[in-house]
DNA sequence: GTGAAAGCGCTAACAA
DNA sequence: TTGTTAGCGCTTTCAC
């Protein structure tokens, strides 16, 4: 037991397991591949076989990869993992490639573009069959400095949850469109016409699809005159406390608040019961696209799909490795309301 | 615009730039890895530096692992991505591996054993440097197999979230032993001595720490005979609505739930709003690391920090792989109890 | 200062 | 039915 059995020890080449069974390496390869296409004697196959399970021979992905000019692997991009949208993402993007072996780089870029460009070097520079990015709102402005390399190259790219770039490569979103509408139906047909929308951000393109998706709605809805729309603050994070403080103080004050997303809507609760207002009594509040908080909550929200949105995305993307060809595609998957405890018929 | 065009075109090799420069392929890479320990002539690296920009290009990480027998990639094992814990976990791993640069291979087991061993065959095939490792009580019984054979070929390895192997590897886990007693004496300082547990399972190390400390807490705050613990229910899913409303319907009825996680406090909460008893006015509810949902609840809980668990591990690891010989360690790392709405003063 | 050549572990023509 | 050989893109030893 002196130092060097401490050392990992090469592992077991096709040389080993070739010199062991007494063949050539083409053979071991042939066998090892189960090459049906190949006649081979079912003795040597066998040989080939126990020297390899005795030398505890396993394949070399590196070496294949490098061969064939395919890894079998490709990069997901996402911007944190520690929201439970982009982790179901990246669950759904998992469960898309399951059937097939491909392996997933994780590539986190924790909202800095700088990050973000250099993960997908590293991609790169692995050479991974394709890649998956779930955008930001963050880096979005950047998206182009190395979307527009992958395309020039070829390299098959699906974008996750937004659809500015729909016309030249295969985005994934959610229907925004109609989820606002949901909302804006649902809260109109208990009778609310005041209804405030703490709005998201709008570069990211479904925080300007729901904004003018909200906007349209209360127009059919005949009450495009009553709404208000809350803007965020932009690259420093919106004090949702104090604008709905403010919000709440105005004569008439709204009789129901449209969040962007359920992390506000949390904000916009607590700021409630600080006022002593009384939810869905005195106002309904709605989130959009949460998870475990909307539910945990009983907040009225819109669901969402994520891990939908990322095997879709997954599938797509093998597709596109099959066929380069492919023209870029909109995929728009569908969102619900679910009614929970935080709506109800407007007061008065 | 033939069909060839549309075909990704090798990449450029070294080959190609030794071409364009007019040099060897020996000078290239001094040149590109910027060995400083060659001396170079600064017009020919000028050249050749001049020369890769102008055919874009970009090293091949695959050739070089192949070459040095190690990849710069590192396996991360997670049971599942959408719970935040383990989503928490992943991008600690990423941030404590960002200083170097390294790639993460993501594989998702998805709570099934098979698949679990899989991914892990997966990045063996992969040639990682190494593994990291979030337990799961559901695989925990079938880890042994995969993890024995990491050890004997000494595969730098660390495992997060329990502790039952940590004579035999590196193991990160959070105090629980720490944080159970201030739940306990949290409570205990509020009057309550009748306290149920909700508990985990017994398969993780986790579960069975937790559920000691908890014995051990109440006996040492004098209320061991009067507390009470609901196991849970094993492989299925525990009905949790049911367990609760039993246990209040007791005479005499707890007047504190201590949750073994806040999922169970959530559900908890559910059953307790409907049978119309009021928290934390009639029974106080203690949840446990609990993140998103937690906060979002106020519910008075154990924060462990995943986050930090996920950047110790990684560290760990890269210390390991630095240094296969160090003996295997056991992290454990503080959490603490923040007391939010859900606990008071018990009552009578 | 720079290049030729061998080799990392595998695959695939082409021979035999 | 199996082996020989070249080559994937890179690093590195050893010459020049």
């Amino acid at each position: 037991m002196g130092r060097e059995s401490r050392q990992r020890r090469r592992a077991p080449s096709y040389a080993d397991v070739a010199r062991a069974a007494g063949v050539s390496q083409t053979t071991v390869s042939f066998v090892l591949n189960e090459r049906t296409d190949i006649p081979l004697l079912a003795t040597t196959r066998e040989r080939v076989l126990s020297a390899a399970r005795d030398l505890g021979y396993r394949r070399n992905s590196l070496a294949r990869s490098l061969v064939h000019g395919r890894t079998q692997t490709i990069g997901m991009l996402v911007p944190q993992l520690d929201s439970s949208f982009s982790a179901a993402i990246a669950q759904g993007v998992q469960e898309g490639l399951e059937s097939e072996d491909y392996r997933v780089l994780l590539g986190h870029a924790r909202h800095d573009a700088t990050v973000e460009a250099r993960q997908v070097e590293l991609f790169l520079e692995h050479r991974v069959d394709g890649i998956i990015a779930v955008t930001d709102e963050f880096t979005i402005e950047h998206l182009e400095d190395w979307l527009q390399e992958l395309l020039m190259q070829n390299t098959p790219c699906v974008l996750v949850d937004d659809s500015s770039f729909c016309g030249r490569a295969d985005c994934v979103v959610s229907d925004d469109f109609h989820g606002v509408r949901q909302v804006v139906e649902h809260l109109s047909s208990l009778g609310h016409r005041r209804i405030a929308h703490l709005a998201g951000g709008g570069r990211v393109s479904s925080g300007r699809d729901r904004l003018a998706a909200f906007q349209s709605a209360a127009e059919d809805a005949g009450i495009a005159s009553e709404v208000v729309v809350v803007p965020s603050s932009g690259y420093v994070l919106t004090p949702w406390n104090s604008r709905v403080r403010e919000l709440m103080g105005r004569s008439p004050a709204p009789t129901a608040l449209f969040c962007a997303n359920d992390t506000v809507a949390a904000e916009a609760l607590d700021a409630l019961d600080e006022m002593g207002i009384r939810v869905p009594g005195d106002v309904s509040v709605v989130g959009y696209a949460g998870f475990e908080v909307g539910r945990a909550l009983k907040l009225t929200s819109v669901n969402q799909h994520p891990q939908e949105m990322g095997r879709v995305a997954a599938r797509r993307l093998l597709d596109r490795i099959g066929n380069r060809d492919l023209p870029p595609q909109l995929f728009t998957l569908p969102v619900e309301l679910e009614p929970r405890r935080t709506s109800a018929q407007a007061p008065n």
